[in-house]
DNA sequence: CGTTGTTAGTTACAAAACCAACCATTATTT
DNA sequence: AAATAATGGTTGGTTTTGTAACTAACAACG
């Protein structure tokens, strides 16, 4: 087997990792510029904002993070004011977690910008690729 | 500006993320479990197999790596007998890096491995959606 | 009941990434 | 040639992440 004709930009681990890397820069900036979140912490914001009130658990499940990172994201989020905690009655281990008025409106924004950004980065590409390279993504990222 | 139909997985970044992660996974346990290596570590000796001796700057610009990553993984490659430098006598502020031996037989085993599991990733999709994908990415990761 | 097992979530400690300041050497300017 | 800047590379301290062990609450089984 020949390996001189093997490039790195043959390899698809190494491409996703570099267009993921690049792609995520700028918007990144904002949030973490304007509200001085994390990744993890946009996400969670993210999950909140669009499908509502949820505990920490569905949020590792449906955003596949662990828990502790969730958990770190969710006390972070707190602090800042962006959601609140609410016991559950029924089974007291679970937590139901929702934005407050001030996440809602960072929800707001972020995701605008974010669907804004997401347009610019599509820009380049044809219908046809960009709906290629969305459903290869989607399978290789096994959603 | 309606938000209620965008989902993150209409979302290129958090797309992207997901499959990054998710190619690079069973990819990264091999290396790390076979060599004990980070995936920083990685790259350089990739580039250094690939194209032969370089400086470490070189691999920064090549890599898009900080040259801190590059300094640290440089020297974790030394520690492992993977690399060793070389003073240039022009410019003492220059190290020239090259494999070793036993780092050229590392990196044959690992590309000939990255290559196989390149093929496995992409079997499932057309050849003509393979080529889309990884143009995509390329023109995404700007290379 | 009470023991054992699960589940949701937190915490503590180690590994890794990030950022800034730092040498040493060479270039440039005056 | 002295002073200043620029370059290649390293080091130190802080943040983030990862991993494992830990609570607390509930479930299931004898």
């Amino acid at each position: 087997m020949d390996k001189s004709d093997f490039d790195l930009r043959d390899f698809m681990p190494y491409l996703l990792n570099m267009a993921a890397e690049e792609a995520s820069l700028e918007f990144q900036q904002y949030y973490k510029g304007r509200y001085g979140m994390l990744r993890t912490e946009w996400r969670v914001l993210f999950h909140l904002g669009r499908y509502g009130e949820m505990t920490a658990k569905t949020i590792c499940d449906r955003a596949r993070i662990h828990k502790t990172k969730v958990s770190r994201a969710v006390s972070a989020l707190e602090q800042k004011r962006f959601l609140s905690r609410k016991e559950v009655e029924e089974d007291r281990r679970h937590e139901l977690l929702r934005l407050t008025n001030n996440g809602v409106s960072a929800y707001n924004d972020i995701s605008a910008k974010a669907k804004e950004f997401d347009e610019k980065l599509v820009r380049p590409f044809s219908v046809e690729e960009q709906s290629i390279l969305r459903q290869c993504l989607i399978k290789l990222a096994n959603l």
